[in-house]
DNA sequence: TTGAACGTTTGAAAATTTCCAAACGCTAAC
DNA sequence: GTTAGCGTTTGGAAATTTTCAAACGTTCAA
């Protein structure tokens, strides 16, 4: 059995590497790792020297987790400092966001169906017509599913 | 109305865009576009001159494609160039993909779900222990509706 | 055996992203 | 007002990613 701090730090670090896997910051991961391993609102300055970085970027990707909404900040009386926490229900918040990615790729879907509605079917776009069709039925049936998913984890005890 | 080879460009960028947008190389967009557009077998010199980037990239891109199992080579009779065409099911390909990026978080919340079982829960720990089970009841639950939407899908007229 | 036509690999250049240190602005306490 | 304690912004440094040009290996034709 490994002790607390061991157990830590390779939480962070693996939550770190998972959100590269996404294409996303390793050090937002880290953040969000963090907040989700103490599980009570830190200070930028906590979160700055448990992580070893400096301020500027802690700040900047907070500012980020706000705006999605995976983080908030949490007033804590008598005491100046900000203090972050992971967002009630954060994987559900994230998942959102994942939606609304989805729903930008069915509107690619959508305009580009239109602009060859009108068109001349030649052989050439015959082909194009027909993967924009299957991109569109795509995106539309997993929006559908998502938004299932999502009801019904809203919906759990 | 624009001429073809507009429409083309704009869905060329648009798709990389859109690849940038899920942390993937725009260029791994723009081969993929190109493809989806023209609908069928495309050679690397074709790729090379109509998206204006140098053989390496190219290759080197393609090679991931088809590791991913989003494009495929098809053989040309009587031609020794490689020619490479969007595989089959291109979109549940690249969501099967997806799934087992989400597996790997499953996964994740499984591995520190057994670390901490045997481990003595105060305080400290109790918060964590909540977060991982939280994280783990949601992945499990996603994962179920991935699989039921990839089936809808496959099973589709 | 040579040469030509390919795709791949590789080392370095270019571009982008990440990160830091320091300056800055704001607020609260004195 | 001044000062101290914050978070934010910013310019540039560091690191990473992307891209290119060229060398390389392979295959096929002559």
């Amino acid at each position: 059995m490994q002790d607390f701090s061991e157990l830590k730090q390779e939480f962070i670090q693996d939550y770190g590497e998972g959100y590269q896997h996404f294409g996303l910051p390793q050090l937002m991961g880290r953040i969000v790792g963090l907040l989700l391993f103490e599980g009570k609102p830190l200070s930028l300055d906590y979160i700055t020297q448990e992580l070893n970085v400096s301020k500027g970027p802690v700040s900047q990707i907070t500012r980020r987790l706000r705006d999605h909404n995976l983080v908030q900040r949490k007033w804590v009386p008598g005491d100046r400092k900000d203090y972050y926490e992971a967002a009630p229900d954060i994987f559900g918040k994230a998942f959102v966001n994942r939606i609304s990615l989805m729903k930008s790729n069915l509107a690619l879907a959508q305009k580009y169906q239109e602009k060859i509605k009108d068109l001349n079917l030649d052989d050439e776009l015959a082909n194009f017509k027909i993967n924009i069709e299957d991109m569109y039925a795509f995106y539309e049936m997993m929006i559908k599913h998502y938004n299932n998913f999502l009801e019904e984890w809203h919906s759990r005890k």
